[in-house]
RNA sequence: GCCCGCGUAGCUCAGUGGAUAGAGCGUCUGCCUCCGGAGCAGAAGGUCGUAGGUUCGAAUCCUGUCGCGGGCACCA
């Protein structure tokens, strides 16, 4: 029996009270249960009843004795205690519980996928970085952020769309391509350009496809046109390399193609959300929790930056996205605002908008901040993280914090001591369960059907470990509705702790001279299970499980 | 000044209003005569920044306050 399997029981002999008349509800909650920290409370336990005592109009250790007495019948538990102020804390029947172990097998890579988001069409946009240098450590919290985030709305049963908004049009990819230029000719970078020795390769790698830029009647746009395109082939095959695949690369260029941006514009002038004045049209951003209204067409006549931003959301929502999820840095917290605005200005429901807020990645060198700058050229990219930890660990370190919460790097602590990434102690695990099933392979512990007795998981840390499996469904709802990966990775290693430790005591191999019992068998299955779990998280984290180590 | 996020063990951080607040790293003590010691068992270590409030119950919700990070253009 599942937590969840386990809450609709509780909710279902809540309505039975209640059709019975023992108790006056009008609404009948979503049931939590939980996982006591203490074994004395049982599996599992549930603080309904305290909840309950107001709107049922009763003491709560009346409505839990209640509440009680008709989840004893539930077929699957073992007893139920009412205790302290109310809570219920529930036993299961060992072999309900462990028969847990032979579900999951069986639902193999399926198993903690649900159906949250079941036919919803999410746009994540996330990384999205300028094409005027290489992915930095920011950059690059947000793939690993972002993928995961993908995954898990995929398990869920979204089908999501990665996207990258790939800023071409504006003045920064000016000075990038001054910036190439400037070095072409061998000159200093401009005063408001870009240093660092990825323009140098750059330069020279445009000079080598195109001989004729230095000479070309607009040099410039030759370095702009071939500059972007092998930063952008650079950009992608990082994030490749990363693990991270857009679906699309949208190019900022191709909303203004056409005059898309200025038919936009006028019919958004009828618009309730923007409105005329001191010569320019202002967006109400305020209205949506900005400090200030923002101008949508500059008194010129030309567009402001924003105006893309709405052309593109109405290009998202015209592909048909029922949700379009922006995952940016918190340096871009002002955006929120202006994003709802816009979408309201396009007539649309805000909420369809959502823009997620990380907190930035500090670096950090013998515990002293260092400010990362691309013209001082101290910036350290998603490639240098890459060649110092690998992928899985710098996949992983990114994604087990809340995104809320700032991330220091040090690289040299990193290389140091890359052992102290958590992902080690889960993928050991993991191959760890991998080898116990290589073992009893060779021992002849097969998993056959008939032999699985859920009733031989008698030890409390084969109830710990059954229970963590059995959250981890939830654990992934979890983690796709609060838009938290960080919750799989958190997850993971506690299952990795509680495997350990059941390992510690129980063998599926037998010992030399003893023969294979059902036991070993059933064992068998608990461990698969857990090795199936375990890999099941790793890859929604876009971590590789692997088999030995 | 205004807005957003954070403040939990020496360090890095978890913790959907519930019972005795957790993990990893670090420190200390044990465990390899049989499935992987990248592991396990145990110890030490906390006024959950601070002051109030709401609640039967607050690390969690509300208000003030202090500290840290970020943002506040007719730039893009």
């Amino acid at each position: 029996m599942t937590p969840e399997e386990l809450s609709s029981a509780i909710a279902a002999c809540l309505q039975a009270a209640v059709d019975a008349g023992d108790l006056a509800l009008t609404t009948v909650p979503a049931v939590r249960v939980e996982r006591p920290k203490n074994r004395e409370h049982g599996d599992w336990a549930t603080s309904v009843a305290l909840q309950l005592a107001k709107p049922a109009g009763r003491p709560p250790r009346e409505i839990a004795t209640l509440l009680g007495d008709r989840l004893g019948e539930v077929d699957g538990i073992a007893s139920v205690d009412v205790a302290g102020p109310g809570f219920l804390n529930i036993v299961l029947d060992t072999a309900a519980a462990g028969e847990l172990a032979r579900t999951i097998v069986q639902a193999g890579t399926a198993y903690g996928a649900g159906t949250t988001m079941a036919g919803t069409r999410v746009n994540l946009e996330f990384v999205s970085a300028n094409p005027t240098g290489p992915i930095h450590l920011g950059g690059t919290r947000w793939a690993a952020v972002g993928d995961a985030l993908a995954r898990v709305f995929t398990a869920q049963g979204a089908d999501v769309t990665r996207e990258y908004y790939f800023n071409d049009h504006g003045a920064q990819i000016d000075r990038f391509a001054r910036s190439l230029l400037a070095r072409a000719r061998g000159e200093a970078a401009p005063e408001d350009g870009y240093g660092g020795e990825y323009i140098a390769e750059i330069a020279s790698d445009v000079l080598r496809l195109r001989p004729d830029a230095l000479t070309d009647p607009d040099p410039q746009e030759v370095f702009r046109s071939v500059g972007v395109t092998l930063m952008f082939d650079e950009i992608k095959r990082s994030l490749h390399d990363f693990g991270v695949d857009f679906d699309v690369y949208f190019h900022e260029d191709s909303l203004f193609t056409g005059g898309n941006v200025e038919i936009l514009l006028e019919q958004l002038k009828a618009s309730d959300t923007l409105y005329f004045a001191d010569g320019a049209w202002w967006l109400r951003s305020t209205d949506y929790g900005d400090d200030k209204d923002r101008v949508v067409i500059k008194s010129d006549g030309r567009a402001a930056y924003i105006a893309g931003d709405i052309a593109y959301i109405k290009d998202k929502r015209s592909r048909g996205f029922d949700l379009c999820v922006y995952l940016l840095g918190a340096d871009h917290h002002g955006y929120v605002a202006r994003l709802k605005a816009a979408a309201a200005a396009l007539g649309d429901d805000p909420a369809r908008v959502e823009v997620l807020i990380g907190q930035l990645v500090n670096l950090v060198r013998d515990g002293k901040p260092v400010r990362m700058s691309k013209r001082a050229g101290t910036v350290v990219t998603m490639e240098d993280l890459v060649d110092a930890v690998g992928v899985d660990a710098a996949r992983y370190a990114l994604t087990r914090y809340s995104v809320d919460s700032n991330i220091d790097v040090d690289l040299d602590l990193l290389v140091r001591h890359s052992n102290d990434n958590p992902v080690f102690y889960v993928q050991y695990a993991h191959a760890r369960t991998c080898a116990v099933g290589r073992n009893a392979d060779a021992a002849g512990v097969d998993r056959s059907d008939e032999a699985f007795d859920a009733s031989v998981f008698d030890h409390p840390t084969e109830s710990a470990l059954l229970a963590a499996l059995g959250q981890y469904p939830g654990v992934v709802a979890q983690a796709a509705e609060f838009r938290e990966p960080h919750r799989v990775a958190r997850h993971l290693e506690l299952l990795a702790g509680t495997y350990h430790r059941w390992y510690d005591v129980r063998r599926v191999t037998p010992l030399s001279g003893e023969d294979v019992t059902d036991t070993h068998r059933s064992r068998r299955w608990l461990n698969d299970a857990t090795r199936q779990v375990l890999a099941n998280g790793l890859g929604l984290l876009g971590v590789t499980a692997p088999e030995r180590m």
